[in-house]
Order: structure tokens, then C-alpha cells, then sequence
DNA sequence: TATAAATTAGGTCACTTGTCCTAGAGGGTC
DNA sequence: GACCCTCTAGGACAAGTGACCTAATTTATA
């Protein structure tokens, strides 16, 4: 199994300014992560992320027109980062359809036991509920990771309609983030995972493999 | 199916007072959770709290100690009201485990649509992450949550060791909790829920009857 | 080295936060 | 009706918030 990481962010490069600017901007974001991470939304104040970072309150202004617009970047660099690793994912080895799909399980889950995704995404959830531009943000996210998903239960089972397929990635996509808050970075049943991932995988594969078309639909 | 609604709070009584009194108590933390189902947890300031219940910031210090021994009242009293509806389910009618089982997950995805189970538990995932009080009492809470579901997955496979089962219904568990973002209350696959409730019953029950002793814990 | 642009530090501003204090109004009991 | 306990309103307080302004420093380039 490889080591799949996900870097913490992922920033555009911005046009013009010294690369000294470039390592502030950045700087400022990463400190603002650890923030959230290790201390929760409400710890996101200006003085604490400019303390962080070792700069001076004013100085985020420079960077950033407004705290919202530094928050806004904040998530966007950290989705961005982890679109780009499900991109990546797409094409992890694997002989049959059913080991990759496998393998995508494994990484998916072994990601969500890392501190950062754990304490991450519990306030992405919290925050999507109530800012709309997080919430479409968010959704632009979970749409481009049930891409490989959708892919790989296609080639296991063709002769499931499109529609249904997406709801079934939905289904397993949700089912794997739904860990986070029992088996996530020091949460109980942390050293449970590896056994939850074999019935995980067990559960999706056989799911995956059996359902019929229209199944859904009736009742 | 029974419509089946969990109350917006549990208080137990205080000791002493007039009736004016308790109704004082109740009324705030129903403004709270109001609040923070509607705005969020940065919304819960004292002075909104007081308007929203139409009293005195001052006088908000005289129910509660402080901000935050509020806040875990409210907490524990909408947690309470989730405990007491699963017991409560426990003792659903149903002719065999299976079909149980299958009442079981119903209710629970029928909960997570509601506006407050999908606004009140992302906070909770995310507050849990840097409080260990909160951290406690969630765990509590889901500890309960999965009792009859344990007791069920025993009756209907009778023999899967304890461990084995608890481990499933953990698994049961977090796959249901993590389509609260999805297709929760005005979330993008909202409308899907039905045929996701049909893979759900169909995907657990599958699982919980055919898992052998063992199996996850090979490999 | 001189110059202009980019970056930084420090301070001020109006506003909000949680906490505390005090005077008074409301309610039950003798 | 007199009394005590319960509840309420209003304001004051220090501390913290985001936004903004200005002067100084740093950087790349001619």
C-alpha cells in the first residue's frame, strides 16, 4: 500500500510581487490551517493567525482585503489540494476493477485517520451549512472525488444506468466520510480502522457487484 | 413508518424555583439551539441568544453561570432527547430482525433530513474536536445510539462475536451519519434519499447476514 | 547607487464580546 | 398585607474583534 498523502495546500501562484510576498501569502494560510486544525474555527482571529505566522496584524491586511477573503483562500487551497491527490488517485495500479476499486477504499480511509483531514473537515461541514460559497465549494469537492468512483463501478457493473451508479458512489463516498468523527485521528475506535476498512471493502465490492438495475428504483 | 420525531430538548427539572422559572430555563436554550441550527455556532453570543428569547443579556448570568456552562446544557439537553428517542426505537414492531433492522435505518436516514438534525450535528462533530467535554458526552451519545443495533446484528447473526458485532454496527452507524452532508436538510441529493434509504437497508442487512466469524480480521 | 514598487510594523478606531454589579419587579407563603 | 426568595432589567467594565491609516523598511532593477 502506498504512502498517499495529501499535501496541506495547494495556492495559484500570484501575479507580480517579489517571492518574498509569495512565502508570506503562503505563510499566512499554513498558520491559519494549524489554527483550525489544532484549535477550531473559533481560534481563527486575525491576531492569532498574524501571531502564528509571526507578522503583524496590519500585515494580513496586505494580503488580504478582509478576514472573510483570507478564510475563503484558506479552504480553497486546502479543497484544491486534495482535488488534485483524487485526480492522482484515478490512476493507482490495480489488475481487476474490483482491486482498484478496492484500493481506493484503502486510501480514502486511511486519509480520514490523519489529524488534519479529521479535524478539517467537521468544520468544513459545520461552515458549509451556513455560507453558501463554501457550500458549493464543498460540493465542487465530493463531485470531482465520486468521479474515479463512478468510473470504477461502471467497469464492475455495466449494466448499471448512469443515474443509479451516481447515487451509489454517493452512497459509498458518504459511508467513508461518515467514519471520520468514530475512527478518525484520536477518536475511539481509531485502532479499529484496518478491520473497518475490510468490511468496507467487502460491503461496497459486493454492493457494487450484485445490484440490479432498477432495484433502487422499486419497492 | 411511523413519523417519527426527536424532541427538540430533554431538561430535567431543577430543584426549587416557580414555574416562571423553568420555563425562563427552557425558553433560552430552545432560542440557543435555534440560533445555532439558523446561524451557526459564531451566532451564539450572549446578547443574540437574549434577543432571540426576548430577555435581558444580565439576565442570562443569572441561569447560567457562564457562556460556556450554557452551552453544554444545551448540548446535553438536545443529546438527551436523541438517547431517549432510541430507546425508544428499540421497541419498534417488526415481524423478523431483518425487517427491524430495516425500520431502524429508516428512521434514522427519515432524522437526518430534518433541518435540525443536519444543522445541529456538524457542529457538534466539529466542536467535539476541541472540547473533551463535548468529545465525551458525543460519545455517549452514539454509544447508546448503537445498542439496539447491536442487539439486532445478534439476533440475526448470532454467530458473530461480540467484538465482531460491535464493530459492525459502528460501521452501520457512521455510513448512515455521513449522508447527513449529502442529503441532509437542502443538500444536493436530498430528493435521492429514498433510493439511498433502499441501498442502505438492502447493503447492511446483506452484510450483517452473511459476515462470517473471522473474516475481518483475516488479512 | 538611485528609484519605485512591494512588504512590514505599529497604532487607532468603532464595535462586540463575556462577566459582573445593583436596583427593582414579580410570586408564593405566613 | 408583610415578608423572603426568585427572577428581571439596565448598565458598566476590561478585553478582544476586524478594519483602516501611515511611516518605515526591504527588494528588485535600471
Amino acid at each position: 500500500m502506498t504512502n498517499f498523502i495529501v499535501p496541506d495546500l495547494k495556492i495559484t501562484p500570484r501575479t507580480g510581487g517579489y517571492a518574498r510576498g509569495q512565502d508570506g501569502f503562503e505563510h499566512i494560510l499554513r498558520s491559519a490551517l494549524a489554527l483550525l486544525v489544532n484549535h477550531g474555527s473559533a481560534a481563527l482571529t486575525l491576531r492569532r493567525i498574524a501571531a502564528e505566522s509571526g507578522m503583524n496584524v496590519g500585515n494580513l491586511n496586505y494580503y488580504f482585503r478582509s478576514k472573510e477573503e483570507l478564510i475563503r483562500e484558506l479552504l480553497n487551497a486546502v479543497i484544491s489540494s486534495y482535488e488534485e491527490s483524487f485526480d492522482e488517485i484515478i490512476h493507482e495500479p490495480g489488475a481487476t476493477a474490483e482491486a482498484r476499486l478496492e484500493n481506493l477504499v484503502m486510501l480514502i480511509l486511511e486519509d480520514i485517520t490523519t489529524k488534519k483531514t479529521t479535524r478539517f473537515f467537521p468544520e468544513l461541514w459545520a461552515m458549509a451549512n451556513h455560507d453558501p460559497f463554501i457550500y458549493d465549494r464543498m460540493n465542487e469537492l465530493y463531485d470531482r472525488a465520486r468521479v474515479s468512483l463512478n468510473e470504477l463501478i461502471g467497469e464492475i457493473n455495466p449494466a448499471l444506468p448512469d443515474d443509479e451508479r451516481k447515487i451509489l458512489a454517493l452512497f459509498i463516498s458518504a459511508s467513508m466520510e461518515g467514519m471520520t468523527m468514530f475512527a478518525g485521528y484520536e477518536k475511539p475506535w481509531r485502532a479499529q480502522m484496518p478491520m473497518l476498512e475490510a468490511i468496507a471493502r467487502r460491503s461496497f465490492i459486493q454492493l457494487v457487484s450484485t445490484l440490479r438495475p432498477g432495484e433502487i428504483k422499486g419497492e
